[in-house]
DNA sequence: CTGTTAGCGCATTCAT
DNA sequence: ATGAATGCGCTAACAG
């Protein structure tokens, strides 16, 4: 693995390591010839500083870490396209942790970074996050924090939403001036901020219509797709009168979209269906299948550019400093994308 | 940022840093009494090794570095999830990088790494990269290096691949044998590996099956969506004694779908489409929608456990250990995934 | 403008 | 079984 070091570098130039290291970083008291020279032979050997010493040195690490449950799901993958760009920006690193929804493993990964191995860090909440006391003792280390789509207020930090409520009760309004009298919701685990604000976005616009709320239509699909296929058909086959569906993540938008063509149920016409999300191929599934798009890349950038704002001013991240972006309504493609 | 160090934690103990240290590494020259009683106060007072100064003295970084075009596309996300696995069970910590393709980044991100900031790096080569000279570079400096699904074999390194001949090859036949006398071929840049590996299999399927090969049935989708979807308009309308299409990368199998679509052409009774495919919903489309599914999952799980021999080895990373996964015709669900 | 020196935190000699 | 001293590569304080 040999590299070149500064030292080396120094000693081909005839010069002092401290003059090298100087000329590099192009500091005001180096000579502009000498800089010329320094960085002429650097290229010409090769020489990169090695960033573990400079970190040790300086503090900083030039890098930032990404805590999220998955990344077999779009609006994640679209979420750190747009952190990696901002990060790209900002000449800093990104790590990636995936905890697969486990508590557990949130923890552990908590536990790696407060080694200062980042500068900051970018967190979606794992479902199976009950206590949040690893991330306040994070939070106690002073590393910048900032949360994103799956949030926890408790925990005091800038988050990055989306207009949960809203685009629910927008979802649910658009149901049932398309004529649905007894619309289902299928909701993901209620402990997660999108889990309950959306639900009580549905319940909002079924109170605001005079719909009495049905908790019998509610469905909690935490669990496999198999098994959340099996409840959907169920719930569908006991309530035959169900004539729409709120289905508040885009694998339960799926999944009652399969039940619906296994029980021969046609769509849009028997039962209307809309649920969030971020796939490109949403649009292809229209009419049947109405999406609710969050804008995941601006997500993800406007996360990243609080954290590095605090990362490079110094300053902490303040609760005040979150933001709650649009969703949009219809299907529509997220982002420019070429083929694989 | 206040955190612990070694030698705060052996003023505590009121022992010396070295000794600390040897009974955090469980060293057999320390009693078994000190060794827990050093654990029990680290823990007490969070102490987490400082990485860096681990990784200047130790020259091993724990880190590996995955460079890819993009991730907002199904196949590198659940790659990347593969990835990530391995790397947890190794206790390896995972840097991302995305090229969008361009060669430029590539090369950036390349000079980024031969600073001895990973311990290794897995690759899947960006659309636009012309000259392989800065990954050559990168290999003399004696960093493992794997390929995957995008590679160049002149670069001398293990890949790990799917059977693109072999399936496109199948693929093509299943249209033939459907019926289809006019198969056209939606082609991604000719100069990746999966892009003539894929015409090749095309041809070949043709060739075996007595069907002339005709150049004006095969279009070269390199541009954006919405170039791609005019462009395969217009072959449409020009021959329309099309029957059948064979999509080499998913947007493009997507963007013939809304062609069809759009001149109301019936899929797949008048059209037969067949696409590399790696989402979840393709399934949804089936049977308009024929789709190959590559091993996303298990090509990252295999390129990472490469890599990781060669590290944990200290061995270099031999092309004899190069790997072909086979994908499944017939659109189903990649690996399990929960809901958002 | 350039060189000398010291120290970031850790792990490893080499002593005892 | 434990401690003292050294150096990984870099930068910044302190000379000159």
């Amino acid at each position: 693995m040999s590299f070149v070091n500064l030292k080396q570098l120094a000693g081909e130039l005839g010069l002092s390591s401290s003059t090298v290291s100087r000329a590099m970083r192009d500091s005001y008291e180096i000579s502009t010839a000498t800089r010329e020279r320094v960085k002429a032979v650097a290229q010409l050997l090769n020489y990169q500083p090695n960033p573990f010493a400079s970190s040790l040195r300086n503090n900083v690490t030039k890098t930032i870490g990404v805590i999220l449950p998955q990344l077999d799901n779009h609006f994640f993958s679209l979420a750190i396209n747009g952190i990696e760009e901002v990060a790209q920006q900002n000449g800093y690193h990104v790590l990636i942790y995936l905890t697969h929804d486990s508590g557990e493993k949130e923890k552990a990964v908590s536990k790696y970074l407060m080694s200062g191995r980042v500068d900051g860090i970018l967190l979606a909440l794992a479902t199976g996050t009950r206590s949040v006391s690893h991330l306040e003792k994070l939070k106690l280390t002073g590393v910048p924090l900032v949360q994103f789509d799956r949030v926890n207020k408790a925990l005091q930090t800038a988050t990055v939403t989306t207009d949960d409520f809203a685009s629910s009760y927008q979802a649910t309004e658009h149901l049932i001036k398309a004529g649905c009298r007894t619309v289902a919701h299928l909701l993901i685990s209620e402990s997660l901020s999108i889990g309950s604000r959306r639900l009580h976005g549905y319940q909002a616009a079924l109170r605001d219509h005079q719909i009495p709320y049905d908790a019998g239509l509610v469905l909690n699909g935490r669990g496999s797709n198999d098994e959340n296929l099996r409840l959907i058909t169920r719930l569908l086959q006991q309530r035959p009168d169900i004539d729409g569906i709120f289905a508040s993540v885009e694998r339960l938008a799926l999944s009652s979209y399969q039940a619906c063509q296994r029980l021969g149920i046609s769509i849009p016409k028997q039962v209307k269906i809309i649920g969030f999300s971020n796939m490109e191929t949403a649009s292809l599934l229209a009419p049947s299948l109405t999406t609710i798009t969050q804008p995941a890349y601006a997500i993800g950038k406007e996360a990243a550019r609080i954290l590095f704002h605090a990362i490079i001013k110094h300053k902490p991240v303040l609760p005040t400093q979150s933001l709650e972006l649009k969703s949009e309504l219809i299907a529509r493609a997220s982002t420019g994308s070429t083929p694989r």
